[in-house]
RNA sequence: GCCCGGAUGGUGAAAUCGGUAGACACAGGGGACUUAAAAUCCCCCGGCUAUUGCAGCUGUGCCGGUUCGAGUCCGGCUCCGGGCACCA
């Protein structure tokens, strides 16, 4: 009978879901192991990258539940979002039964995969039952004064009454209207995740060796944290009395205190409030004015693009130490965002600053002295043109200056981070509400516990205009939970980062409990953190970050004690077709139902984890999947090959010579394996290790080496391709290979000649045969012996013998 | 612009610690089997030169360096990709 994929794969889907094979044990006493691929958003369709990321977290799955490990490995979906508005907009639909509708859809194709999943923990984010347990947090970190409303700048379209995203936003247009979008400013929530930057940043190296280095790298850079020096410029008399006494001075911040007596004139960024009171009060002519307006007009990316640009603004301010007068700027490389929206400039020793000064003239005052002449000089050296710090070494200087500032009380030093605190709110329907009342009299009020959820409205129409909660004609009206009078509800919804930042949690807490907690905290100490996480590179900042804080906070909060939530994290590339990302505006999909259709899941699961390391980007190609479907094909062809349903001792020392490479070649396989799955996660590596295996069995007709590698290969492929090694082990062996731990014999490798190749001026002449007793010396003249050719008319310079490997003769000639 | 990656045959890729570049596949070419096709099996397959045969040179994006030896380490580039805080 040949290989019937649709008649195999049904049959061990069936048995499996009978059999309930893949929940875990409610024991918390055994050892565990909890595998999570990030969980999908419910789009209408899975797509490639999907059956690559759980095809991997499968794999994982299955590998260590056959270690006897009780294993956690769960889905979800990550169900707020844009889209389903966008659906809404375009097709009428309904944002909630789009969504529940897609998920549908798409459990059904995951289904088709023979994916193992721990079923009865699955959930939608947009459950109320999640948004319940997630509007508590909030009001917790409320309650603790983690929470804060301020005003923020948001993307609004005029036309449309509404914010947009990022992504709605197509060249300065709106992506409905067209028309200019313009910046608002918009009272926003935000958590304070500065308060947390210290230990995201010092815990990062518990992750080392176990998350990408880059990913680490990446995190590390965005908190930003910086050490430094924070002081007042005070304004110059004439400068104050052009601001009609109304400022008197600003304060900004540093890192290179060393450079203060270099400061040649000072910025602010575009919407600094001595900028805005200037332009306000038409204290600069008009036309710099406008110039100025429209830099804070523009994003940051915007005029991070951009060439440097800057206008005097006429006054000046007095330099602490020196008494000089400085001139002030405004720049567009400030960033209102960060240090207080002011900088010091010191041309000589900064680059931005120096390309800023060069531009418009400005003087430029050395006061480093270095290796070098080249301005601006960025590195270390000695202090010159710097008062009494004259002579010192910069690195010192930091301290030194600080401690000046400090004892003169003119300012201090302090820590800054790049990291913003978050902005968790959004002006859209179809999220999660946050769960706060307007009161006239008690101000802002987090809802009653005993109230949550607090609900979406589902009788609304999604145009794409204004704010469906707010224009919902009863839905926000609401009792003051403090005074009980008349109050309006928040209309804003979460972020759904804040969905993805939990969801870990809640997959460890057994669903029997999900109404009564929102986390179980014996459960997710014991389950958490998550062994293997495994998602897509373009969460490497914000998800990660995200969900690391929430998991803090959660904890301070008392649901529980782990620190990190990931304790090992994979990145997997994305996957390509003809060299660009698989979208469907661009027509490049292909369809996995179809795949699985045609060659079934174990040849879609194969060549998605056979053709390139699950780290980099997985270019498409549809023959290869030919090949893959082409070798489980000969595998199953070759269960004739197999004699008896278990193993028997093999006399290593009677085998061929051909039978012993291939019983090394199923031992190499298997000891690869655990390298892959512990440490390189090199899956195409495994798989062309076994398909090395059965080519070498090929030459060979031992029936107990073959019984042999096919037991030890189908454990191998359990894993990756599960029904048909299931079948083919269930059929040959009772699917005992699939539970025993199977040991390594060194005898297998032991080799009768170990082949030495022979490079004479750094290139590979000859090979020669030794034997794995000889010496050194032995092995060296044996070279010399076969290279003979080479070694004519040169003397030998020097020789390297690698061991087991090669010598290597350096020469010159005579 | 800033932060982080990547680049190896016609294609996807492999190569513990710096030690034979191209394993394993795909595509292609040739052959066997077959009435024929499919399936399967066998052989060849980086480039250039040479060829009766042995072989020689060259080659891991580009330029330079360290080393007996560099795809791998160092310095400088180019191009491509991810992220940049309201896509998820």
């Amino acid at each position: 009978m040949s290989y019937n994929p649709k008649e195999i794969e049904a049959k061990w889907q069936k048995t499996w879901e009978d059999e309930g094979a893949f929940e875990p044990s409610d024991s918390l006493k055994q050892k565990k192991k909890y595998i999570l691929s990030m969980f999908p958003y419910p789009s209408g369709r899975i797509h490639m990258g999907h059956v690559r990321n759980y095809a991997i977290g499968d794999a994982f799955a299955r590998y260590y539940r056959k270690q006897e490990y009780n294993v956690l490995h769960p889905i979800g979906w990550d169900a707020f979002g844009m889209p389903a508005e966008n659906a809404a907009i375009k097709h009428k639909l309904h944002p909630k039964k789009w969504t529940y509708e897609n998920i549908e859809y798409m459990r059904k194709e995951l289904a088709s995969l023979g994916l193992s999943f721990s079923k009865s923990r699955e959930f939608a984010t947009c459950d109320e039952l999640y948004t319940r347990w997630e509007q508590e947090f909030i009001i917790k970190m409320y309650q603790e004064g983690l929470l804060y409303r301020e005003s923020t700048t948001v993307n609004w379209c005029e036309t449309c009454h509404t914010v947009l995203a990022n992504e709605q936003v197509e060249e300065g247009c709106c992506w409905r209207c067209d028309n200019p979008v313009q910046l608002k400013q918009m009272p926003g929530y935000y958590i304070d995740i500065i308060k947390y930057a210290d230990e995201l940043l010092s815990d990062l190296e518990k992750l080392e060796g176990k998350w990408p280095s880059q990913v680490l790298t990446m995190q590390s850079n965005w908190i930003g944290k910086s050490q430094g020096l924070e002081f007042e410029f005070e304004l110059s008399g004439e400068s104050k009395k052009k601001l009609d006494g109304k400022f008197e001075r600003y304060t900004v911040f540093t890192t290179r205190p060393d450079t203060i007596y270099g400061v040649t004139y000072s910025a602010l960024a575009a919407e600094h409030p001595i900028a805005k009171y200037l332009i306000e009060n038409s204290l600069i002519k008009a036309d710099t004015a406008q110039k100025i307006t429209a830099i804070a007009n523009m994003t940051e990316r915007e005029r991070a693009q951009a060439d440097k640009e800057g206008y005097a603004l006429g006054i000046t301010v007095i330099h602490p130490l020196t008494g000089e007068e400085i001139p002030v700027w405004t720049a567009n490389f400030v960033l209102a965002s960060y240090g207080g929206g002011a900088v010091m400039a010191v041309p000589a020793h900064d680059e931005r600053d120096f390309e800023f000064a060069s531009k418009y003239n400005l003087p430029i005052k050395r006061v480093i002295h270095g290796n070098d002449d080249i301005l601006p000089y960025t590195q270390e050296g000695i202090l010159e043109n710097s008062e009494t710090f004259t002579g010192m070494k910069n690195t010192e200087a930091k301290a030194a200056v600080i401690a000046l500032f400090e004892e003169k009380k003119q300012g201090k030093g302090t820590t800054n981070y790049r990291l913003r605190n978050w902005g968790i709110s959004r002006q859209r329907y179809w999220g999660a509400p946050i769960p706060f009342v307007h009161c006239e009299q008690c101000g802002l009020v987090p809802e009653k516990i005993e109230n949550l959820p607090i609900a979406l409205p589902e009788d609304v129409h999604i145009t794409g205009e204004g704010n469906p909660l707010e224009n919902h004609p009863t839905w926000k009206h609401c009792i003051c939970p403090k005074c009980g009078n008349d109050a309006l509800r928040e209309t804003d919804t979460l972020d759904t980062f804040v969905q993805s930042s939990w969801y870990q949690f809640r997959y460890a807490t057994n669903p029997k409990k999900w109404n009564e907690v929102g986390i179980d905290k014996e459960e997710a100490n014991y389950w958490l953190a998550v062994d293997q996480y495994i998602g897509g590179i373009e969460h490497a900042i914000l998800h990660l970050l995200y969900a690391r804080f929430f998991t803090k906070v959660l904890r301070d909060l008392g649901y529980h004690d782990i620190d990190e939530p990931f304790e090992r994290l994979l990145t997997q590339g994305m996957v390509l077709m003809d060299g660009a990302k698989m979208s469907k505006s661009k027509g490049n999909t292909v369809d996995p139902d179809a795949l699985v259709e045609k060659y079934g899941a174990d040849t879609a699961r194969l060549f998605t984890l056979f053709a390139a390391p699950p780290q980099k980007e997985l270019e498409w190609n549809d023959s290869a999947v030919e090949g893959a479907f082409r070798f489980i094909k000969k595998l199953y062809d070759r269960k004739e090959k197999v004699t008896h349903n278990a193993l028997r001792d093999i006399d290593q020392k009677a085998l061929g010579k051909e039978t012993k490479a291939a019983r090394a070649k199923v031992y190499e396989a298997l000891q690869k394996s655990t390298d892959v799955y512990e440490k390189t996660f090199a899956f195409n590596t495994l798989i062309a290790a076994c398909m090395e295996a059965l080519n070498a069995l090929d030459k060979q007709d031992n029936a107990e080496v073959w019984t042999e590698g096919m037991y030890i290969m189908l454990n191998l492929l359990e894993p990756i391709i599960p029904h048909i090694a299931t079948e083919l082990s269930d059929v040959l062996f009772d699917r005992k290979n699939l539970q025993s731990i199977l040991e390594i014999k060194d005898e297998v490798f032991v080799q009768d000649v170990i082949m030495y190749v022979v490079m004479i001026g750094g290139k590979k002449r000859t090979e020669i045969e030794v034997d794995p007793n000889m010496g050194q010396e032995e092995i060296l003249s044996l070279a010399k012996e076969a290279g003979s050719k080479w070694l004519e008319g040169m003397s030998i310079v020097k020789e390297v013998v690698v061991p087991g490997k090669l010598v290597n003769l350096a020469v010159k000639p005579i």
